[in-house]
DNA sequence: CATGAATGAGAATTCATTCAT
DNA sequence: AATGAATGAATTCTCATTCAT
């Protein structure tokens, strides 16, 4: 018995206990900080266990492997991520006021959630499948990039912005972001303020109809 | 020899034998091979002499650690790398040119050597200290920052550009070309010239003059 | 457990339970042999566990290193030792008697359990840090040379001793003692009742009072 | 060739050349600094390499293998303090004198020679053959056992000293020596000359023939 | 005569995971 | 539901020794 059959039941709807689901949450969350502040490598389960005060074995209990639990760490990190942003948007008439206020909530959210943040790294820059090969956690494109996708291009049809590849400017919007994230945590000198008003500044221009 | 002594003599200057160069240079290129496919994690000693078809001891004998290993490592790649753009930079007269050459040079480098974007990758976000903290190699930024910011102040100074923080712009434009970068060598689908275009455009546009 | 927390709980009193106890005590017996046997030099987790018929890791596993392992044995060892002395000395009156019968219930015990012996000398010439430095155990006088300086001063503070340098005179006791008993294991031909006759007599003859 | 048919010519004389002989001589006297600072445990090929000033492998070259170079330390520092010991004690015409003047020069000797002590110490303690075994250098006693022994056998022979076991009180003697001269390299608050002192003192009383 | 190059064996320790309780 | 006990595989690194040069 034992975890194999637990994820998932004879239907594949993961049924859980309440306190099953309590107990999951809290190993996640003490994953995003043993992740955080000491990297993939060195995030093992004892390690989680301690931080989250409990013995080892109950991680392999509640999780069928660490891959399970990694896979779960990142669903949870994104989830609350987009979370913030959908909000946010949904509300707003124009492109260009969804891309600059996604970018800074975003940013905002991630920027006063280092532990998030930097979790998100480790996972995606260091989780590897037996293999050894790189895991695309979801699919090829991280949900910050498909949601800039579909704003650039939403903008592009109504008007709002000029020609130009939405796919590849959502890359190199969603990339400058993103580095600059995983930089945050360990270097204080960076300024969340300034990045964001520069980056949303030039992503508008970068973007806007006329001249181009 | 057996480590220790060898690595710097009386000068800091580390003599080496004809061979000993060979083995070393062999080995860190094995090295970057396994960090590229295998990841940091996965890239240990065993792994390393397989590949370079010889024993395990062997890189012990020449190198200290597996630190020095990877710290060489890093150096090699970053060396190489910053050789490319470099020759092609100082002929050029305008820091417009010097821009433009600069990010095509290197995007067209690094992108097609994925296996030095990967490895850079790697050891940049991976490679930690005994407490688990992130080595900062090199120091705090990357030579590929301070040389944008280089280029983006001379550019304000003689007039070619226009006004705004140099540092956050170099962020900016290098955090787009590294997570790319760091993604183009297990995504076949990304575009790298394309890629290339719009950003040289896009970071054109956002340091002229103009309407500022 | 997997170490670390469980050698010492918030009051210094480490708590363990009752198989952990006796899994501690088998592997500590199990050094104990190795040591005798082999040397400090060929005790590894390895031949320990052989003989202890247990996995290596196992050892990791309930002890934090070899260093607290190593303590432990000495600990043990000197615990014993010590044991069986005090029970016989306490209602001993005279210096002398006490004198005479530490030194003949010590050798005894010891002779007869020359395991412990070379153990505990194997240990104590040995084990050193990691600048490969000796390490001094418990501190720089061996519970053996403390109690005879204790029996030799009470001795002269009550008249029953002459004069003489009571610290010096534990040495040499002390020293030919410890230095026969490090040999008895694997001398067969020494014989334990003669010396130990022979280094009484030495003894009281040395510390008697008249003529000197 | 090397080696194997170097130690002992055919007639199992071996026959070196002044070259050779000197390399020996230095690498016995480095691995003498390197058995007293570090330990048996922790003299290495290396390390004696290091300290000579040559290469690990000269050392093999010169000695057969670990066990032979062990073996010629051994030899040359019981022949060095040996030498001391004789040249004093020959003109010598009672064994009382020779007893106390043996005792005298020989903890003069070894307690300014600290080096020789401790690398003795190391050797006798922790030198093991391939099963683990202890090795008994030269054979069952040393050579300041041996001295003992025959000074006090001539003493009761010529009517000196008493009746005792002569070779139990010579292990006695013996062993208070050894294992003082073993202590003292790492404690520098013993007191050499007050235990040469004490010990020749009670020596000579517990051998003289009055009332025994 | 001397060395650099190379290796296989062995060291302590950490890890994810299993299993009986 | 939870844990302590246990293990085999894997890690980096050191060692004595061999061999070609």
């Amino acid at each position: 018995m034992q975890s194999e059959n637990k994820s998932n039941n004879q239907r594949g709807v993961p049924k859980r206990t309440f306190i099953e689901q309590a107990r999951r949450a809290q190993i996640i969350d003490a994953t995003i900080d043993v992740l955080a502040e000491q990297g993939y490598m060195n995030t093992s389960f004892v390690r989680i266990a301690k931080r989250a005060g409990i013995s080892a074995s109950l991680i392999s209990y509640h999780f069928q492997n660490k891959e399970e639990l990694t896979t779960e760490v990142f669903k949870t990190i994104l989830v609350r991520r987009v979370a913030q942003m959908q909000g946010k948007i949904v509300e707003l008439n124009t492109a260009t006021d969804k891309l600059r206020i996604s970018l800074e909530t975003d940013l905002v959210y991630m920027g006063t959630h280092p532990k998030l943040s930097r979790a998100l790294i480790e996972i995606l820059f260091s989780m590897r499948d037996s293999q050894g090969q790189l895991m695309r956690m979801v699919d090829a494109d991280t949900p910050g990039v498909k949601a800039l996708v579909d704003i650039l291009k939403s903008g592009q049809k109504n008007g709002e912005f000029g020609t130009f590849d939405a796919y590849t400017m959502a890359l190199i919007i969603d990339g400058a972001r993103e580095h600059f994230l995983a930089q945050l945590p360990t270097r204080p000198s960076l300024d969340l303020e300034l990045f964001t008003k520069t980056l949303v500044e030039f992503a508008l221009q970068a973007v806007k109809k006329e001249k181009r």
